[in-house]
DNA sequence: TTGTACGCGTTATCAA
DNA sequence: TTGATAACGCGTACAA
């Protein structure tokens, strides 16, 4: 029966002595307004907007047992990828479509060396109530944590361990990557090379493996393939045996616009293994 | 005095339960372990360890009266900056140094069309302990709902709206574009150009003061300057009376890498102000 | 140093 | 339809 807080948020209790009902009915005006006559509906209505009232999250989470927040796990240890279009678009839509709800999206982004083990414990921990695995990589120990604590989950990308209750959306990587291939054979290429994206993700190891499907099936040698991580850096670092090559511009943060120069020795297609970095 | 409650996550009573303590100690020897004699703090040490305990945020912030959470605000109704290296930097950095705290990183994207009005009524209805924003506007209302709502929070780059209990970290832009231009004017350039920043921003603001600083230092004209929001689309789209142009590839998300060949006749600088965007 | 008891703000149960 | 009342899990005076 406290009526003085000053300066303090203000609570249900205040609301519903506003509008002269009970808690109780407050609170189902406030969630639903089911079983509460029109008048009281108002009278909350009201109340809640002259107060400015906003229910406290805790004190509801506490209850409902649901803590109002899923994640967006980013188990990326490479910085670089975060500026990937592709992942601030991931960030966008997720963030939109939580627009409507009350959800807070909480952000999850993997430490430089870490091996994701503390965000598996975070996921475990109990601290949201769904979770979505953005840049997912075999051996980050996401799947195991996910099932072992029931947490409601969706990841972007076939996650490395497939299981029943994992679900995901992805694209059909392998038949894309079989396509494009196709195309450059049907325009009578011989020698077809890949930069793959990183193996360790179902992205690349799809796409590599639409890529050699369709070279076999035209009977070309699968032989010129070189590691990627989906960034331009990524892909010019020469590997050892072949000449070195720098970006003309290596203070700046965006990639070089005269990257083209660079040129390594394995993507002129010589058709050989090189020791380096390529296969 | 429940003891059985399964599969679910263990509480600090059931710690110190385990431990042989009351609630209190186990709390204590949670909480910094003040007060807590050795024993008393391994026998609770061992339990969490051995139940896997985690605090329940919401039961704690109940009576905490904080929420654990702090606010990444990113108020940019354009959807192409997120991809920019800087802001991707940024939240990486932030998640970092959240990292060794237990504080949730909360993101609030503002909505494409939307004046992050929204936005502000989250940050002032208690949901968040602190906040930092990152892309701010000149009238996205941000700094009225900080200061309303007492929110500690820290801008980064200097708000629109200056008042003493305002707290931001920049870079000096003014000097930075002056220096940047005086040193054209020191290679004996005569006609110097800029494309600015978004003007709505003290960035963009800031950057072509300094510019225009150098040149009337210099006695040079200041008479070309484009506008520009940080991205290469944006800078490349033409104005009204300049020879339409279009990047060679549309579909790609990524900025094309033949945009060199894009040329506005504004950007080959006749001197003369064009009637489109450029001023 | 330890434990008891209360309150944080909300939802859910159950009589009325 | 409404309103007491009991949790929810935790921190913390206060007393021992």
């Amino acid at each position: 029966m406290s009526i003085d807080r000053p300066s303090t948020a203000p609570t249900l209790d205040e609301v519903a002595h506003a509008a002269g009902v009970s808690r109780s009915t407050a609170s189902r005006a406030i969630n639903g307004g089911d079983r509460v006559s029109p008048e009281a509906q108002a009278a909350v209505d009201a109340a809640v907007a002259r107060l400015g009232y906003t229910p406290n999250r805790a004190a509801r989470s506490l209850v409902t047992r649901r803590t109002g927040s899923v994640a967006l796990v980013i188990p990326e240890p490479d910085g670089r990828v975060l500026a990937d279009p592709f992942l601030a678009g991931t960030l966008r839509g997720v963030g939109h479509a939580l627009d409507p709800t009350d959800l807070q999206l909480v952000l999850l982004i993997a430490r430089p060396g870490e091996h994701a083990g503390r965000i598996a414990r975070y996921l475990k921990g109990g601290h949201v109530d769904g979770a979505i695995i953005a840049s997912h990589h075999q051996g980050d120990e996401l799947e195991n944590a996910i099932l072992a604590a029931r947490l409601p989950a969706v990841f972007i990308g076939r996650p490395a361990v497939e299981a029943e209750s994992l679900v995901y959306v992805d694209v059909d990587n392998v038949a894309a990557a079989r396509r494009a291939t196709q195309r450059l054979v049907d325009a009578g290429r011989t020698r077809i090379a890949t930069i793959a994206g990183p193996l360790d993700m179902s992205v690349g190891h799809d796409r590599l493996e639409g890529w050699r499907a369709a070279l076999a099936h035209a009977g070309l040698a699968v032989n010129a393939s070189a590691d990627g991580d989906f960034t331009l850096t990524g892909v010019r670092s020469p590997c050892s045996g072949c000449s070195t090559t720098t970006p003309t511009s290596t203070r700046s943060s965006r990639p070089p616009t005269s990257w083209r120069r660079a040129r390594c020795a394995c993507s002129s297609l010589p058709g050989a293994a090189c020791p380096g970095t390529c296969r």
